[in-house]
This record gives C-alpha cells, sequence and structure tokens, in this order.
RNA sequence: CGGAGUGUAGCGCAGUCUGGUAGCGCACCUGGUUUGGGACCAGGGGGUCGAAGGUUCGAGUCCUUUCACUCCGACCA
C-alpha cells in the first residue's frame, strides 16, 4: 500500500475523553473512530489489525475442532422468554419492534439461539460432541461505556458453544480444551495473561476461569501467588484462613465469656483500641440490602472478621440475589437492630444473617451484644449450620490456598472467560437428546468467550511507550512499513519503489510512505502507528545504504541496498 | 440511576459572568521557500454557536424546555 493514496490519518490530538495508552493511541494512530458512547468505526488500520486477530482465533479453534457458524444479530425475543433471561437480562438488552410490532433483541451473546439451532438437529448421544462458536458483533447497552475499546456497547466476540453427553466429556473436550486453546491464542497475539478463577455471575454454571491480560489499567482485580501458578479474580479468591496473631510468650490472649459495657463504642477501630486487641479477634456486622426478582427485598447480616472486608459478589452468591445495596441505619432501627452494636445472639427472628466460614468453631471474639452500648466478649460461635459462606475479601499478604506463599494484587482486562455451563440453558429450552439406554436428557454445555476488539486495546496496553503502538508481528497491520525520506530526490523513491515491489512479490506486507512530507513527520507517523520495522531510503543511499528501524527498540541498523531484502525477510520471520 | 460538567469549523479549545461584525491552534486548499526527527512565509475555504421556544431594537452570551455527550460513583460474561 502507497501511504499517498492510503485512508490512513493520524493526529497530533487526542479525543478529550481518552485517559488510556491504548485509546488515545489507536484513535490518533488512525485505527478507530468513535462515533458515539461506546460506538467506534474501524478504519483501515484497525481492520486489518483486527482481521489478523480474528484470524488466530479463528485458526485456533479450528486446530481444536470447532466449527465456525454465524447467527442473526437481530433475534426474535421468544427464545429470550422461554430461557427467562427477556426480562432478567435487565436494560443492558436492547429491544425493539419490527413493523408489525414484534418484539426482538440485539444480541448480547447467543446461549439461546445457538442451544434453539442445535436442539433442531441433534437428537442422539452418537452425534456428541459438538463445539461452535462465531465471530460476531454483540450489543451490550451498558451503563457506562468508556476507554475506548475496553468497554463498548458494540462489540466484536468471539462466542463458542460446547454439547456434551455428560459433564465428564464437557470437562474433558469442552473446558479443558477450549483452555488450552485460548492460552495458545493469546500467547501467539504476544499477550502477557494469566488464567484465574472466576466467579460465573449472571451467566451461571459451575466453573469458571478468566482469561486476564496483566495491565494496570484493567478493570479487574486479581489475586495472584508469589510462589505457585495459583490467580483469582478477587471476586473468586480463596486464601489460607487467617490465623490468630502471635502474641509473645505470656501475653496471649484469654477471654471469659461475659458481656462488656462499651458506651459509644461503634466502630471496629473503636473496639480493637478500647480493648487494646487485634481486629482479628472482633466481628463485624456487615448489612444489606438483598434484591431479588419482582421486587423482593430483604435485609441481610454478614458478619465477618473484623480485620476483613466483604466481598460484595461472593455475598451477593451466598443470599442468591441479584444485586446487594446498602441500607440505612434508620431501616436498621426499624427492624429492631441496633447498629454498632449488632451481634449474633438474640437478633430479631426474621432477620437473614450469613457467617463468614473462616468463624466456624472461631472462639475468643468480642461481637455485639443486639443491646446498647454492650458487647459480648469470649464469644464461641455455635454451630449455625447452613449459614456459613466464603464472604471475605481477600488481602494482599493473605497465604495462598494452594502453597501458603504470599498472595498479592495485580490488575488484569479480561479478555476471554470460559464456563462450565451444566443444563442451565439446555433444561430450560428443552434442548435434549437419547443417550446409550435410549433416555432423553438435556445437552451438558460449556460456553467460551473472547472479546476480539477489546485485545485490539488490551495488546497496545501492553505494547505501547510514549511515542505510540508498538505491534506485535503477529497483529501489525504491515509487516514493514518503507519511508521516502524526500520524494523530490528522484534516486530516492525510485529505489524505494523497486524495494517495495520486490517485498510484495515476496509476500511481504509493506506501506510505503512516499507522502510528500518532511522525514520528521514521516517518521512519527511510523512510531505512532507501530508497524514493527521500517527501511529507511534517505540520503545514506549515496553510499549505496539503507537503514532498518526496529520500532521496539527504535535502534537503527545500516545495511547495504543489496542485502536489504534479505535482511527484512530475516527480522520479519 | 446519584453527583459534577460540557455542547462554538473535521479535531482540540477561547469567547458566555458584563448582550452589539464569529475567534485561536491543528487539519484542509493555492503559490513559494525548505527537506534526516511533527518546517516557514503569503494568501484562502469552511460555522443555522446541540435543538426548540421566550425576553430584547439586537442573543453564542439572559430565561424556559429538551436532547446529546463526558467525568466520578454505582453497575458490568
Amino acid at each position: 500500500m502507497r501511504f499517498s493514496e492510503a485512508f490512513i490519518y493520524t493526529s497530533k490530538e487526542a479525543p478529550s475523553d481518552a485517559t488510556l495508552p491504548s485509546h488515545i493511541y489507536l484513535v490518533r494512530g488512525g485505527f478507530i473512530q468513535g462515533i458515539g458512547a461506546g460506538l467506534y468505526n474501524f478504519l483501515p488500520l484497525g481492520k486489518k489489525v483486527l482481521d489478523k486477530i480474528r484470524a488466530i482465533v479463528k485458526d485456533e479453534l479450528d486446530k481444536a475442532s470447532a466449527q465456525e457458524v454465524d447467527l442473526a444479530f437481530v433475534t426474535p425475543s421468544e427464545l429470550w422468554k422461554e430461557s427467562g433471561r427477556f426480562e432478567k437480562y435487565g436494560k443492558e438488552l436492547l429491544r425493539f419492534k419490527d413493523r408489525k410490532d414484534a418484539e426482538f433483541v440485539l444480541g448480547p451473546t447467543h446461549e439461546e439461539m445457538m442451544v434453539n439451532m442445535v436442539r433442531q438437529y441433534v437428537k442422539s448421544y452418537k452425534q456428541l460432541p459438538i463445539n461452535l462458536y462465531q465471530i460476531k458483533y454483540k450489543f451490550r447497552d451498558e451503563i457506562r461505556p468508556r476507554f475506548g475499546l475496553m468497554r463498548g456497547r458494540e462489540f466484536l466476540m468471539k462466542d463458542g458453544y460446547s454439547f456434551h453427553k455428560d459433564e465428564a466429556d464437557m470437562i474433558e473436550n469442552g473446558f479443558n480444551k477450549m483452555e488450552k486453546t485460548y492460552s495458545n491464542i493469546f500467547t501467539r497475539l504476544g499477550l502477557d495473561f494469566r488464567v484465574v478463577e472466576a466467579d460465573s455471575g449472571a451467566i451461571g454454571g459451575n466453573g469458571s476461569k478468566e482469561f486476564m491480560a496483566l495491565a494496570d489499567s484493567g478493570e479487574d482485580t486479581i489475586v495472584v501467588c508469589k510462589g505457585c501458578d495459583y490467580g483469582a479474580n478477587i471476586e473468586a479468591a480463596k486464601r489460607v484462613p487467617k490465623t490468630e496473631p502471635i502474641y509473645p510468650e505470656g501475653e496471649e490472649v484469654e477471654m471469659n465469656y461475659g458481656k462488656f459495657h462499651t458506651p459509644n463504642v461503634k466502630t471496629i477501630d473503636e473496639l480493637s483500641s478500647f480493648f487494646h486487641i487485634d481486629k482479628y479477634y472482633t466481628v463485624k456486622a456487615v448489612a444489606k440490602k438483598a434484591l431479588y426478582d419482582n421486587n423482593i427485598e430483604k435485609v441481610v447480616l454478614f458478619f465477618i472478621r473484623g480485620c476483613d472486608e466483604l466481598e460484595e459478589t461472593k455475598a451477593t452468591n451466598a443470599v442468591n440475589a441479584n444485586e446487594l445495596i446498602d441500607v440505612s441505619e434508620d431501616e436498621l432501627i426499624d427492624l429492631g437492630l441496633i447498629p454498632g452494636f449488632i451481634g449474633l445472639e438474640g437478633l430479631p427472628k426474621d432477620i437473614l444473617a450469613v457467617v463468614d466460614s473462616e468463624l466456624k468453631g472461631a472462639d475468643k471474639l468480642i461481637i455485639g451484644s443486639n443491646e446498647k452500648d454492650y458487647h459480648t466478649i469470649g464469644f464461641q460461635l455455635p454451630d449455625y449450620g447452613d449459614f456459613y459462606r466464603d464472604l471475605i475479601k481477600v488481602q494482599e499478604g493473605d497465604k495462598c490456598p494452594n502453597c501458603q506463599n504470599e498472595l498479592y494484587y495485580t490488575k488484569g482486562i479480561e479478555i476471554g472467560h470460559i464456563f462450565q455451563l451444566g443444563t442451565r440453558y439446555s433444561e430450560p429450552l428443552k434442548a435434549e437428546f437419547l443417550d446409550e439406554n435410549g433416555k432423553s436428557r438435556p445437552f451438558v454445555m460449556g460456553t467460551y468467550g473472547i472479546g476480539v476488539s477489546r485485545l485490539l486495546a488490551a495488546i497496545i496496553e501492553q505494547h505501547h511507550d510514549d511515542k505510540g503502538c508498538i505491534w506485535t508481528k503477529a497483529t501489525a497491520p504491515f509487516d514493514l512499513e518503507i519511508i521516502v525520506s524526500n520524494i523530490k530526490k528522484e534516486d530516492e523513491l525510485k529505489i524505494a519503489d523497486e524495494l517495495y515491489n520486490n517485498l510484495k512479490s515476496k509476500g511481504i506486507d509493506t506501506l510505503l510512505d512516499d507522502r510528500k512530507e518532511r522525514f520528521g513527520f514521516k517518521m512519527k507517523d511510523f512510531e505512532l502507528i507501530g508497524i514493527p520495522y521500517a527501511v529507511i531510503v534517505g540520503k545514506k543511499i549515496t553510499d549505496g545504504m539503507v537503514e532498518i528501524v526496529d520500532r521496539k527498540t527504535l535502534e537503527k541498523e545500516e545495511v547495504t541496498l543489496d542485502s536489504a531484502v534479505d535482511r527484512v525477510l530475516e527480522l520479519i520471520k
């Protein structure tokens, strides 16, 4: 491609709302154009990168014997009603009506559609397993789209679905196989990523793992281990239960059961300094209002150690709620609770309490007495049976559940997510097959997603400098750029042109910068766009030399004109 | 949805308080000079000032309504 003829327009200025490098450079470099909240046009450069990423995704999936399909973007709402998600999915689902007043949705994900398709053809266990996928635009009416391609409303996603006769096959031939395949894909794309344990969220199912590209700008906090490869989203992270702080010999904490007058001691900080004791020994009650379908609300008390914090996703799952919201002190008082002094003993009857698993069997605790200005010390937890749940947010410095080493936080961009779905969709949608015994059974499913357009952003988050993008060889919009220093010098232009034609004939996708601009201007554009290498045809040709610039290191290497092609081929291999 | 803010040329912004000829930088067009790190000079084109209504002799500016967008939060396969 000749730059002078290309639809490539770079800019010195970034959009005023852009904060992330990926957003700034992708817009400035002429890869994408923002046209509305969370909506982007892909310009030729961006489209080329997108297609390259897409090809890698497809290649690896096809190797894993998944088959590509393409389902309708506009989907009839009936299927969504059948699965119960038409109402449940909420406002993210864009709904509309056609001229006949029939309801439709723009697909935000395609479980329903895919199950519907498969159930019409697959009737026997002999036809299983099946793994189908598509790479298609999705639309989710996000509350607050931001960060460029990172959180758009319309975005390109690869969504895959596998169908199996049983759980074991789903795990082996679906879930585990896809985990391997995804790792191959992200490795080929040159990403630094981690596979972490995740919350299954609204999609449902048992096990799920996320693929996180490590980046400070990531929206997710992930917990990783210094000693082993354990990693988990903070929403699902586990730890070795906290143990008693170590006190010097003879100063161990001892408590006798009893009520203690603690006037105006309401917070955990006040409590721990009042008793001169580590927060480990205190118990706090975190009150939330749980929201359920049909506008049902319920106040829930979550009891955790004073040194811990409530992890909201875990808490939401613990009570099977759709959402947790804050509850006011007045509301608590109306229910007969005394904020600051809430405990487990003597709670009003109809209050739901959930206790953190780590408190099971714990003793030597200080907890509210459900009585104004009183705390109970030396409290020991009775057997609450089913009320124990994992509720706490793992903290930096906690111990790894696998190897006991220290855990720490890092930030990640969610680029892939794989789920063991089970029969969550096949059952309500009555997608069934006959097993070996002629018995009808729902498909056991897995579902697998990759944010393809988000990958562009993730790659730039990991591969950029203060001058612009640094594409990897596998994802660059062109293999090579040739910069003509001054097109008015006929020999420069001629040599560059020959070089360009030569490389083109060898299958090298080359961008020839033959614009009527000064050298510095072209270099800046080269650096901004981030093609891996450039050949500079300039003043050194009088000595029969050209230069090759490495975008990553910005180092220049002089080679003779004759050896230039071979050297380039060697580099971009 | 809660809080804050912004809509003026393709992009980034000033002008609005205090009403009186629509501005700047980048980009674009013409001519010339320049040519190894985002050149310079001269000339030029481009705007129903987000929309609707109102006040006024006169509205980008004041008032009312409305729409859109952005930021923080909440939210989020």
